[in-house]
DNA sequence: ATCTGATTTCAGTAATTACTGAAAGTTCAT
DNA sequence: ATGAACTTTCAGTAATTACTGAAATCAGAT
């Protein structure tokens, strides 16, 4: 029974493990991932000061990877009354992380690019070269494609869990 | 008309820094983005040593992002008649490009993390405790979402271009 | 077998990114 | 206004990741 206990906290650990190194190929900071993996299974809100013990993690770069989780929407604050410290809780319905995972990358990474994409586009619009030309294709062609993106991004985070499934299966299944 | 060469030129050179500060953003070195954004744009497949001489990058670096793009297909080695040396060139299309990181990234990240998801899932599949069946049910939604995920790019590798456009736009169109 | 023109490797170094811990700032009760 | 409990910031440092350049290796021509 409290071998279950151990065997629990054992697989959790290598679930935040995983979650970390996972988030580190994408681009994102290790910590940051390895706390949300923490909070998505955890059975109680959390204090920084737990999230800290447990992580074996300063303060400064707890608080810092909690305000970013935040930031992305995937975590929220919590407190409790009476209390006056800060606790955190992870949203655990794994459509809606999706969603908000998308709906900021997005914002900070697809968005900005497009805009890029429009610029060199418009820059070489009128070029006569054959160089300047397939340039503005290629561009074109980018441009397209990401815009296209883009707004599918925004229809899946608009979109509820259960009807984004139905309709992928209809699609895929 | 000279000119014109410049402005291309410089345009090019915006779209090379952007493509390069994205990858970046999303866990892909820098100057393997950066090549990419070359040789997609280049007119004519390019040598290392041209490679070098644009981005003012060293052999042992051009070489090394050169071969590992090779290894995610996006771009293919040309040797022309005669000569000894190796070209590059890159994959143009869009969708294909798309294709090819898809089916890299589900490999090289999507299929681990399923992986650990199972061992999580099936470590905690007798649990008694509430929060080892709490903590099992979380894995089986992730699992269940990560293998959508990665049945969908699988699908999608698959397709030809005409037939996703139209797909999808079907769906969000 | 040797030479030449190329590719590949890798030890050392540079640049970037992440983290620590202590100090400063905030908020609220008294 | 003071102080206790907590949050936020940030200069300094550690860890990680990327890059250089020179040496080793390879492949074809003679």
């Amino acid at each position: 029974m409290n071998d279950e206990r151990a065997r629990l906290e054992e697989t959790r650990d290598e679930f935040v493990t995983q979650w970390g190194i996972m988030g580190a190929q994408w681009g994102i900071n290790r910590t940051m991932a390895q706390i949300h993996a923490l909070l998505m299974t955890a059975p109680e809100v959390m204090s920084t000061d737990e999230v800290m013990e447990v992580l074996q993690i300063s303060r400064g770069n707890a608080h810092t990877n909690l305000k970013d989780l935040v930031g992305w929407g995937l975590i929220r604050i919590v407190t409790k009354k009476g209390e006056r410290k800060e606790f955190f809780e992870a949203e655990k319905d794994v459509w809606e992380i999706f969603r908000r995972v998308a709906r900021e990358r997005k914002r900070r990474e697809i968005d900005p690019a497009l805009e890029t994409l429009r610029n060199c586009k418009a820059a070489t619009e009128d070029m006569e070269l054959p160089d300047g030309k397939a340039f503005h294709e290629q561009m074109m062609q980018l441009e397209d494609f990401v815009s296209f993106a883009s707004k599918m991004g925004d229809r899946v985070a608009t979109m509820q869990h259960g009807k984004a499934i139905k309709l992928a299966m209809k699609i895929f299944g």
